[in-house]
DNA sequence: TTGAAAGCGGTACCAA
DNA sequence: TTGGTACCGCTTTCAA
């Protein structure tokens, strides 16, 4: 055995191996002329050989010692420890994966209402998981009626399943929190996307953000209705989260920004399409009518065929979410906006950063806040291209690619 | 040699190896319940070694004839074709990139100013490259002070580089085309971010919808706006083509939406804080005084200074990007929105088009538009914590995470 | 405690 | 035209 030496330590400039190389001539602190060193060959990064022959140790002792295993001593891992950052080796994922060969299970549990929330979020998961290079994932997805018909027996379901990953919508959070916490127990990684369920037991929860969407709707209704009014909002069921964030962040925008405006009682459609347009239907009849509308779920088309009905035509609407019906009322006005909650982003965030944390080990942020997109008239078309996806399940052309 | 048989090609169903499988016992067309073939083992996918022990031939073989290469009998070659799409065979593109163990070198082209747009943009290259797994990219960043000074010059240096792959924001396309064809047929794929420049022979483009920005600040001047009134409009450069496209937007819209407004005949600033705020003094000077503004440039502060000193309180602002200096204005209803080009998103996507064009050969939609963000006073916190992004170039530990 | 070597799934080279 | 095999960087097992 050579005695250990670092005389290899130095074929990588030190400090970090840096993805970045500057082709300016600009003088450090240092006093290097970086450019000077700059070459035209990319310099390949350094590897576990490199920190091995630089020691003259074996890589499966580097191996150990980046690792932290035991059964290595103190001494060398703390030299090996060293050369590695001096190197400013970075493990090589591709090579680590393909070792690895690594099989994931996710479940998907999603509702099938409402479609047009739904099924561009599912979308999203997967075209992230087929994007997703370094592991093989299954996902089975399953479904149900509506958030609040069927989701609980299904999760019992997949107790059973022992599955890696989760990805679900949670709905009344009271009722499935210990489903999920049974399953979170078993060592299942979850992560709530569109809605979240805080004491689930969950490791993270993609959504946008419910109280700026109401805080959204209160503004544009501020700066449109200048007169002295009242205005309405209709939700779904105040028990969910995400609409009462959303009412929250209406009622105090509105208090702040539109003292002309008093906001008229909260209006629950319980996500019955029925409901919802006897409610409005009521809701139109009495005084004094709303000068504004915000409807804070997807279910509008029956408040907006009320409105319609009642021949109320100066009344601002805004909605919540996008799809086809809503076009039409969008490029003729009938709507000021709706808030688009970009399901299809959602899900596929949800599913990076579930992948990155089964294979990276790499902790997600605990709550991701979406933007939504405020979608007008104006910028309608860009939206539109995303919605239309059509089913399209063909697999794709399974050679691989000529060069 | 054993005779060629199909023996092996159904140990795995027929058909794509599907991504999904389905737990939800449902008939389907060919009478078959998924749910009584799922097994709780994942199943590994096929490869080549399954392609070539199904046939009983090499793995060699195998390889030649997928890729289609010379010295393959057409016989053969159809063999293997037909067993690869019975198995659904996907090539590992994790032990694909092992054996390549490709580098590429990528330049990036962008000016230092502005800051608030070029800095995030390249923030989200370094992002993306980062997240990258699969290839090791070398990038080289190339700054110069503004798109219209030294961008030429700086990219007649690239022309000897022989990159693989060149991001950048094209400033006068008229002026730099010719440098990018150069540089377009020694090979390098180029991609324009920010804006476009389409006669360049560059392979893709990505940028916010310039005309959707004029349009959007056009429909949300014509809803505050309600009395009859002149509204006016201050750009950098009717040459750059972003700049062009946002004034068509304005004006087409708002004579659509707006027709109680008129525009004042447009402003060029030439991106000069001085020449911004003396045009706009001058502008605010004159009758009929605008009763909204839209500014398209991110030069904003000097306009809006010169509405400042002219007591001007209820005049409706539109700007254009996200920066320190106009968070206190849009907290404080000065200005009533901002639209905001995502450029870290930009620089994301852009990197990401040009990596799966040189590892995978895809080729990127010619053009994206993303959606500009709307900032309104409701909704600028889920802005701010992606501005904030600290300079931090500290590398990160070095060491692979323990498990 | 350490070294040596097999092998993950492709690609590419050399020999037959 | 084909088969056989080394190798990419890392993990892991078996021996020493």
């Amino acid at each position: 055995m050579s005695p250990p030496t670092l005389a290899k330590a130095w074929t990588t400039p030190a400090g970090s191996h840096s993805k970045s190389r500057y082709a300016i001539s600009r003088p450090r602190k240092d006093g290097i002329h970086l450019a000077t060193i700059v070459s035209k060959q990319p310099t390949k990064p350094p590897g576990i050989k490199d920190i091995a022959s630089a020691l003259g140790i074996s890589i499966g002792t580097v191996d150990r010692a980046l690792h932290g295993r035991s059964d290595v001593s103190a001494n060398t891992r703390a030299r090996v420890l060293k050369v590695a950052e001096q190197l400013g080796y970075r493990p090589n994922m591709v090579a680590r994966s393909l070792k690895l060969n690594r099989q994931f299970r996710v479940g998907v549990y999603l509702p099938r209402q409402i479609a047009s929330f739904f099924d561009p979020l599912r979308e999203g998961i997967r075209a992230a998981a087929a994007a997703y290079i370094g592991i093989n994932v299954d996902l089975d997805f399953h479904s149900f009626p509506r958030l609040d018909e069927g989701q609980l027996e299904e999760l019992e379901s997949a107790v059973g399943q022992n599955y890696d990953g989760l990805l679900l919508t949670p709905g009344d959070p009271g009722r499935i929190d210990s489903v999920l916490r049974r399953i979170a127990r078993q060592g299942t990684a979850i992560i709530c996307v569109g809605n979240d369920a805080p004491r689930s037991g969950r490791l993270a929860a993609v959504s946008t953000d419910s109280y700026t969407s109401g805080a959204i709707a209160a503004e544009m209704l501020a700066r449109t209705i200048q007169k002295s009014a009242a205005v309405a909002t209709i939700t779904g069921e105040l028990t969910i989260m995400d609409h009462a964030e959303k009412l929250r962040g209406f009622a105090a925008t509105l208090a702040v920004l539109a003292p002309h405006l008093s906001l008229l009682p909260v209006i629950e459609s319980h996500e019955s399409p029925k409901e919802a347009y006897r409610q409005a239907s009521a809701l139109l009849s009495r005084k004094p009518r709303p000068a504004g509308l915000y409807i804070s779920t997807a279910n509008s088309i029956p408040v907006l065929q009320a409105l319609d009905e009642h021949l109320l035509k100066d009344v601002q609407v805004i909605t919540t979410d996008l799809f086809p019906e809503l076009i039409p009322l969008l490029e003729s006005g009938k709507i000021l906006a709706t808030l688009h909650q970009r399901p299809f982003v959602q899900g596929r965030t949800a599913f990076e950063s579930l992948a990155r944390y089964l294979v990276e080990g790499v902790q997600p942020e605990p709550v991701t806040k979406l933007a939504p997109h405020i979608v007008l008239r104006s910028n309608l078309p860009l939206f539109l291209s995303q919605m239309i996806e059509p089913e399209d399940s063909g697999s794709k052309d399974p050679t691989p690619p000529k060069r």
